[in-house]
DNA sequence: CCCTGAACCTGACCGC
DNA sequence: TGCGGTCAGGTTCAGG
């Protein structure tokens, strides 16, 4: 997926062209998602879009009477358009809006999400028990020591872990451990709290860098107005097996963790 | 709590 | 061209 700064990114594109305006229609081509796109969804029409938020990877659409819970699961991509645009293969939902536009969910893979809530949407639960934001002050080493103490697993699968932060996934928990000099499959409990600093700062730096930059475009994610990110061109760790690291020369190694490919360097990352 | 493997899907790519 | 295998940004569930 899409993830953190893709989901970031997207909700900051489409919001000029979404809040404030009116649901005209809703068109779903294909409601088996990974989860059923449910019937109430047609709640939204005729309902004006108050705000846009986003909570770990998943981006609420609120309206007057309730919110859109979306994610966009590996594949998912969203666009503003021109509404009725002929749709493609794999162009799943349209949100038609009254001034001409329409946002489409396009999602070859289906693992995406997309539902309807009139309840407090961060109470739904796929959200109620997710870990703190990675950018907020409570993401902070000693936020992440004492929830390490007692998890015996990979610190990568610990920072991937939604229960503890969210919105980090293999991509740029590849990259942070690379860039704090952590060995991804060290025990989470062994961390010390000067590695849990520079873990934390890692990640806040990577993420807001790659915020910044439109995000990673690998194969089918596009910014809201069609165009790459430019956070490929950064990646220092994830892809670059068999390639010399860019501190030390030695080769980067991989391996699975969690059924994830994992890159880093076995020199630079203790 | 840990770990592994599988499941949900399609498409791209590689070797034969 | 085609076939089979492998891999991919995520998440959840079952079983040991």
């Amino acid at each position: 997926m899409p993830e953190l700064p893709e989901v970031e990114t997207s909700k900051q594109g489409i919001k000029p062209y979404l809040v404030n305006q009116r649901v005209q229609e809703i068109v779903v081509r294909k409601p088996k998602l990974r989860v059923l796109i449910p019937e109430t969804l047609s709640q939204l029409k005729n309902q004006r879009i108050t705000t846009i938020e986003r909570r770990g990877k998943y981006l609420l659409i609120n309206a007057e009477s309730g919110s859109v819970i979306l994610h966009r699961g590996m594949s998912g991509s969203l666009r503003v358009q021109q509404a009725h645009t002929p749709p493609g293969k794999h162009d799943h939902v349209d949100f038609i809006i009254d001034n001409g536009y329409q946002l489409r969910f396009t999602d070859p893979r289906r693992f995406g999400v997309i539902l309807w809530t009139e309840e407090n949407p961060y109470s739904h639960p796929l959200l109620a028990s997710l870990g703190v934001e990675p950018l907020t002050q409570s993401f902070n080493k000693d936020y992440l020591f004492q929830k390490t103490r007692s998890i015996k697993k990979a610190t990568k699968l610990a920072i991937m872990d939604n229960k503890i932060v969210v919105g980090i996934g293999n991509i740029y928990a590849t990259e942070a451990l690379y860039l704090a000099k952590i060995n991804p499959s060290r025990p989470a409990n062994q961390l010390k709290v000067g590695e849990c600093d520079l873990l934390v700062t890692a990640i806040k730096s990577i993420l807001k860098k790659a915020i910044k930059l439109g995000g990673t475009t690998l194969k089918d994610f596009f910014t809201t107005e069609g165009k790459p990110g430019y956070f490929k061109q950064e990646l220092k760790a994830y892809g670059r097996q068999h390639q010399p690291c860019l501190n030390c020369s030695n080769r980067l190694v991989s391996l699975s963790l969690g059924q994830r490919t994992t890159v880093y360097c076995a020199t630079c990352q203790t």
